[in-house]
DNA sequence: CTGAAAGCGCTTACAG
DNA sequence: CTGAAAGCGCTTACAG
């Protein structure tokens, strides 16, 4: 039924080791051989069969993308820079969510090694036990992680220069004249996050103006997890005039939480995002927020991987990290006195 | 380097067709001998070639989703529902965006084809020619499309009622009072948005109240073409009281224009959307929109798509349809006077 | 430049 | 219940 090389062999009357060597572009083939071929093959409908191209060549045209989960915006932008340049490149792309969540992550990490994909892009090994970490590296397939290079590990990262934008963030609200912030921040694990907050900190203690940013509340790094920040802080610490959530989509809930409190922002509180998602221009008042680059990353890292999987034996770790830029909106302005 | 069926063999000192019925579960097989086999296979970290067990059998255990752009939120909700079914069925899930390009959406479908995916999960065959369909329909796979069924297709559709959505948006709009009404929708090819949007009219026009929605004006179902088309709107037909998007990321657009115009959402114009995104609770003013599955869509696409898979032959094909339900928030009211 | 053969790592009738 | 063998559809040294 299904059509293979030996039909073609048969059809254009060549060893199918020649069909081959035709169809793969390789050397040695005499031109009138490989049109001849090419044209057989096209006339009969022929379709490589990818499996057992990769079980002869060791390795298939697939990659792999292990993030936390894909409703989370930041990574849908991400994921979509990462498939179109798989795509590009004659790839495809294994979506997997793992919601952090350890067992499914070590899950997928093995059955992307099962499909002997040609490379791992992911979220963090946070939640891989330092075996399955050692497994993986015996592997001997290019992993990108996507999240802040720890000291001592062998992966390469594509990431953002968070501790900046933290950073931006800080400067600029004390600026404004806030003395009392307050930041939203997501779970321990995400040391993504723990970087944008130490530059926040930095920022707002290295000021010189009096501003202390005492008040860190955890949550997930989702609307309802800043929605529920958001209104705890309000209840304990009604002093603090600015927030600087973790990212765009906690500020989201946290504007939600101050409106619902009969509070406004900017004028009341100002609140500050991070992420610069496309709906952050949309909504009202529109966030002022860090840009920080998320298609790119998606496509740095996907490059970056087919890079690594073209050479020889394991490389030195690479690491790529992308700008930030601080995007004035108007959510937020100089405390009321 | 990698450990083969070979391996378990020799360490176990049976025959590797043994190993692999042991690992198979299959029939007939000792127990003590399988568990001798599952034990060294475990001990000596044995991870099975999907690719050669693949070849071996004919089909991968992968699955493929063709959609329009992961981006837009709908489709963010769908990819994750299918992607949990995968995953808990022990598949894994291809991500292909489309941007409802019919090259890219031939090159997806081919490349799904030739990797033997177990099955294939698509936005609509529109755009596929006739002949790259009958191909698909020879292949012999199944395929399941998450929009509207078409007579005389041959492929399962799971979908929503959005006629219905459409019919209940356009009852509520005139029960509030509006008489003069916009419909904002995508491009033509989309017969999802045309279906809704047919609800819509019947509602209006056969609610004998005297209510008339004339204005149809298309863009691109995304934030931006629902800002471009409500700025024409608003500048060509200012006695428009109400606004029906075709979904909530073009109403996101929408309410954009309308205060850009110094006017407000529902003070001046009533905006109504389609699909209850979990921003369109976050938002202000909540947006008043059609519930559907979305999630649930996904998900239940990959069910069935694993349950064609496991027939034998083609059968006949199946349809599934969600319903629907009106959300109401804040962003619609009676019109002023 | 091309053919013949071995091999990639599994599965699955076919014997026994 | 288990072994031996053929086969899935390619690729790639090895000869010539």
């Amino acid at each position: 039924m299904t059509i293979t090389l030996d039909d073609i062999a048969k059809a254009s009357g060549v060893h199918v080791s020649t069909v081959s060597r035709a169809l793969n572009n390789a050397y040695g083939i005499h031109s009138d051989t490989r049109a001849k071929v090419l044209a057989t093959a096209k006339e009969i409908g022929y379709r490589p069969n990818r499996l057992a191209q990769g079980l002869a060549r060791g390795r298939s045209r697939t990659l792999g993308l292990v993030i936390t989960d894909i409703r989370n915006p930041y990574w849908t932008e991400v994921a979509r820079g990462a498939e179109d340049a798989a795509f590009a490149a004659g790839y495809d792309l294994v979506l997997c969510n793992s919601d952090l969540d350890a067992g499914k992550q070590t899950r997928y990490v093995y059955s992307l090694l099962e499909k002997r994909v040609a490379g791992i892009l992911m979220n963090a090994v946070t939640g891989l036990t330092r075996s399955v970490q050692e497994d993986l590296a015996q592997w001997n397939v290019p992993v990108v992680l996507l999240n802040a290079p720890r000291k001592g590990s062998s992966f390469s990262t594509v990431t953002t220069d968070t501790f900046e934008g933290g950073f931006l963030a800080g400067t600029y609200l004390v600026r404004l004249g806030h003395k009392s912030l307050a930041v939203l921040t997501g779970r321990v694990e995400r040391s993504n996050l723990t970087d944008r907050v130490k530059g926040f900190m930095k920022a707002v203690n290295s000021s010189g103006e009096g501003a202390v940013a005492t008040v860190v509340i955890r949550g997930a790094h989702t609307s309802e997890g800043g929605y529920e920040a958001a209104k705890k802080l309000l209840a304990n610490h009604p002093k603090v005039t600015a927030i600087f959530a973790a990212n765009d989509v906690m500020a989201f809930g946290v504007i939600r939480a101050i409106y619902e409190q009969g509070l406004k922002v900017p004028e009341n509180i100002s609140v500050m995002g991070f992420d610069n998602l496309e709906l952050s221009g949309i909504i009202r008042p529109p966030l002022t927020t860090i840009q920080c680059a998320k298609y790119e990353v998606g496509q740095a890292a996907v490059e970056l991987l087919l890079k690594l999987a073209q050479q020889k034996d394991a490389q030195l770790p690479e690491h790529l990290v992308f700008g930030v830029r601080l995007v004035e909106r108007e959510s937020c302005r100089p405390p009321c006195k």
